[in-house]
DNA sequence: ATTTTTCATGCAAGCGCTGGCATTTTGCCG
DNA sequence: CGGCAAAATGCCAGCGCTTGCATGAAAAAT
């Protein structure tokens, strides 16, 4: 920043000869301000060149018309999509977006929501919903319009966009029990603080345990959401005895990753093994085979998010809870057992 | 927003007996405080749970802290490992980051950059450096930093943190050459105002000038960075005689578009065509065959940027450029012609 | 013609923090 | 122990905008 000076509301005022009110009227709210006041007014704008000065905006004002998201990752495109829809609906409305990533780390996310909200957030979007109680606390002792996505949930007082977790995959594992499959494996990501992660286990479990399938000992094992990652737990899978038919996993990447293993350990999938993901991102129909999953509405979160959060900030509505629906797509990584 | 009041600085002054610099000092330049001093207010703040008004603190410090950037997309990994990089990089200085992307589209980056520099953004950081004069002026006056990178350049007063697209994609082009290859199509994005993609075409056509070939004829075809469009763009050029060997592509993401229509049409890579691409992303590695590309250092140019445009904001230095590497990664994509 | 209502505008009090400068306190020296 | 420089702290004037309330003018109702 230089200390070169931007013209002020006072200017304009000046040379239009009214009140800084009157200005800042036709900024805002121009309906309440006549029309020949208010041409007189913007032209003197643009010639100046005028911009209010933010500080003073967010000071006076106490909003900041800013909302903050927190993902687990920008690197790969399981939270971009939704994102962007986020931020498409922000620009839309005027408002802007800022942006975090919290590495799947619970404390690191903590500190990056009280940042957020020290840097004037007027609400926030949050992935998933297992959190500390005092971050919690925090945020409702600031009264912050917060939406959870990617999950769905029913704590007061905040709002959720998102899907059944548990729902999706049971719906995957339940095709996959029709075409034969009984020994599953799940390939997870850390479930500790993620509900997401957990419900998708969940959801299998049950869909086992409805069927009368062998549900306590399914193997699961956890991975980071990365490529290398997933491939180890995937190769430690299937060095299991009896080896699994299907190993499910967390979502699309950990899939992929458990895909190109297996190819690289020469294990033919669907032919030994089925996989499927989650989440149904672009690498899904990318790989070889491709990658039966479960569709998620990306965009349409991300949008409805920023809807609701707006609405909530402007006093239009209260928490809210809004669940899309998932459905399976199906690839070829997906077969009955033994090819 | 609620209207419940949060402890100000006054609160913290008063409970302490010390006056309001004095705490304020205590948060922004500790060391000009006695340590006992110190220590009894920042008890008092953490016992508040005080937490410094961002509107009044930007207003009164005229800046805040806050740095925008505009990539084209956020929708595809090419810039979310740089985005990523960036935003670490400013939280580890305690920093936030306002993103906005603008679908490739300049009209719409236009208005972003005056957003994020009307919501009080330090400093910027631009994705390629063609854009209209008038925006930079707009800049210019405003005298805010803005680092470009993805490209290098040498107007002033910017910074630059890229790479040589047109050699990136000359060394691959050479490679090309090499291994046998006469004639080549190139698979681009728009050109128009894309320094990147004009610049990568570029590339290759003096390599082809440089060996005799011909190059005025060279088969050029834009399509958007999608897998469709690119696909088919790819279809477009394989049905043209005589057949180019060799496809290069604009990125990464449209390398896959093409390998993946090429698979469609029966038409086999590296056999029949070989398929380049650009950017080294995630995909490259999962499709099959393997995308040779060029490999771009994603992570550190992100993280150089926000390092140049923190100590050009702190008045520790003017403008740079930086110049990073890239390098051919070979994979099973290239190979010699009628393999 | 008078009163009431509505509309357009101005007035001025903050919003909470920073930072230059003034003042007080401390530490050190002879 | 006085004198002085350095360190610590306080004072206070903004920073530029919003907004409740007051004012005055114009339109509508009586």
């Amino acid at each position: 920043m230089t200390d070169r000076v931007l013209p002020t509301l006072e200017d304009v005022a000046l040379k239009v000869d009214v009140s800084t009110s009157t200005v800042s009227r036709c900024l805002n709210e121009p309906w309440r301000v006549a029309e020949a006041t208010r041409n007189r007014v913007l032209t003197a704008v643009a010639e100046l060149g005028y911009s209010p000065n933010f500080g003073a905006q967010v000071l006076a004002a106490k909003r900041t018309n800013t909302f903050g998201a927190i993902v687990p990752t920008m690197s790969n495109a399981i939270f971009a999509r939704g994102l962007q829809a986020f931020q498409d609906e922000l620009m839309r409305n005027s408002a802007t977006m800022l942006v975090s990533s919290s590495s799947y780390d619970a404390q690191i996310e903590e500190h990056q929501i009280r940042t957020l909200v020290a840097r004037g957030a007027d609400g926030l979007l949050l992935i998933g919903k297992r959190r500390s109680k005092s971050i919690y606390k925090f945020l409702e002792g600031r009264g912050i319009p917060v939406v959870m996505a990617w999950t769905i949930g029913k704590a007061h007082p905040w709002s959720y966009v998102g899907f059944d977790n548990a729902a999706g995959s049971a719906s995957l594992a339940a095709r996959a029990v029709e075409l034969g499959h009984r020994r599953f494996a799940f390939l997870s990501g850390e479930r500790a603080m993620n509900d997401r992660a957990s419900d998708r286990v969940r959801g299998v479990v049950r869909v086992l345990r409805q069927n009368d399938l062998e549900h306590s000992g399914m193997c699961i094992i956890e991975s980071a959401y990365t490529f290398d990652a997933a491939g180890d737990a995937f190769q430690r899978i299937m060095e299991s005895s009896p080896r699994p038919t299907i190993v499910m996993c967390g979502n699309d990447v950990q899939a992929v990753g458990a895909l190109k293993r297996a190819q690289a350990l020469g294990i033919c999938v669907p032919e030994e093994v089925s996989i499927t993901g989650f989440d149904d991102v672009e690498l899904a129909t990318v790989v070889e085979p491709g990658l039966t999953t479960v569709h998620v509405p990306h965009r349409e979160m991300g949008r409805r998010a920023a809807e609701l959060l707006l609405a909530q900030v402007a006093g239009e509505c209260g928490p809210k809870r809004i669940k899309l629906q998932t459905h399976v797509v199906e690839r070829q990584s997906l077969a009955p057992p033994g090819g």
